[in-house]
DNA sequence: CTTTTTCTTGAGTGATCGTTCAAAAACGGA
DNA sequence: TCCGTTTTTGAACGATCACTCAAGAAAAAG
């Protein structure tokens, strides 16, 4: 059946996703993902086909993993509100953590994005959307259990939400942000939650 | 006194402002600013010495301008706290005029700059506590004049403000956030305006 | 007009970019 | 052990990167 891969894809996957979140898709060249990866070209290429596709690949397992990290956080809340606070404040311990950036890799990679790259522009509106989306269920599932006023717009929340988590997460990438970015979470979270009845 | 220079300069560093807002530092290549400038590599070199000196220059420009077109509105307002709310009100507009981008140029400038150009990113920093400064110094005076409450914490304030803008308008950069993004700006320009006391 | 000074031009520099591919290495099956 | 298959390796490719500089062009000074 011919030599077996001596690399354990998810890994390698993981460690792209650190090193593209870290340094952006442009910043980072191949012989930088060779040693992340401890790979080299031929392989790499073997294993995803080019640079680019690469970075969608992390990028997906960036955004797929922020999906279930928030689906987690919203399944062990006692209501979609406390869910979506809880998500907020947990969002401003990044300054305290160890992630390889505490700027969002979705927000980074649409920013350094130009139009001139049209189906990685989607692919990352498309992830942001999703987002969104939970955000907006979260939203109406709140109101359609009577926890925030019946006339509440999930959307129009959501847009705000994601909005306001874009802000705090590109805030906290300053250097000098770390004891004011937890504070602006909290307000944040506290704003979700004044939307109770 | 030898040959005269047939460019303008001012000019040129607003060309190449409005091409790095558009495209970013990575993305924008010496070929691309020779087009835009109208220049040729030699001419550009004897001016602004190399690409990122130019980047900076042209930076610094976009701050400068930012600034003053804070000052004018805060110049215009009836209060410190109107005078900021209008700012996001005229922020939230961004989305129908024709700017080289919808985003933060200083917030898409941290978000490429990785850790290892940390002049270009203390640069950056610095600007954005210049702006944040203003604002902050902006809520003192609402305070002082009895505009808010008297136990509100100007900094706190600031920061909480700095951090939406750069969420509205990262959010803004999204294709499909036309008719999203100006109702953000006034749910911002409300809580601002909700401060009154 | 001639000289002097300054600016502009654009071909050319070495370095690095993403990518390819022939050869070598490592496995399973017979 | 030998074969067939698959993976890994790393040198090499053309393209492009930021950047330089000798030569030409244009202005001011004499």
């Amino acid at each position: 059946m011919g030599r077996t891969a001596t690399y354990d894809r998810d890994a390698v996957l993981k460690a792209a996703m650190e090193l593209f979140w870290a340094r952006g898709y442009h910043t980072t060249s191949l012989k930088d993902l060779e040693r992340a990866l401890d790979m080299r070209p031929g392989s790499i290429y073997a294993a995803f086909g080019s640079k680019e596709a690469l970075f969608r690949a992390a990028l997906d397992r960036y955004a797929t993993a922020g999906r279930s990290a928030l689906e987690d956080t919203m399944a062990q809340a006692s209501s979609p509100i406390a869910g979506l606070a809880a998500h907020v404040r947990m969002l401003g311990g990044i300054v305290r953590a160890a992630a390889p950036s505490r700027a969002c890799m979705l927000v980074k990679t649409l920013l350094e994005t130009p139009e001139d790259e049209p189906e990685l522009r989607r692919s990352v509106e498309d992830m942001m959307r999703q987002t969104e989306t939970a955000f907006a269920e979260a939203f109406r599932a709140a109101r359609d259990a009577g926890e925030i006023a019946s006339d509440a717009d999930p959307e129009r929340l959501a847009a705000r939400l994601q909005a306001a988590i874009f802000g705090l997460r590109a805030y906290a990438q300053r250097s000098d942000a770390a004891d004011k970015v937890e504070r602006i979470a909290e307000d944040i979270a506290r704003d979700v939650e004044a939307l109770r009845n």
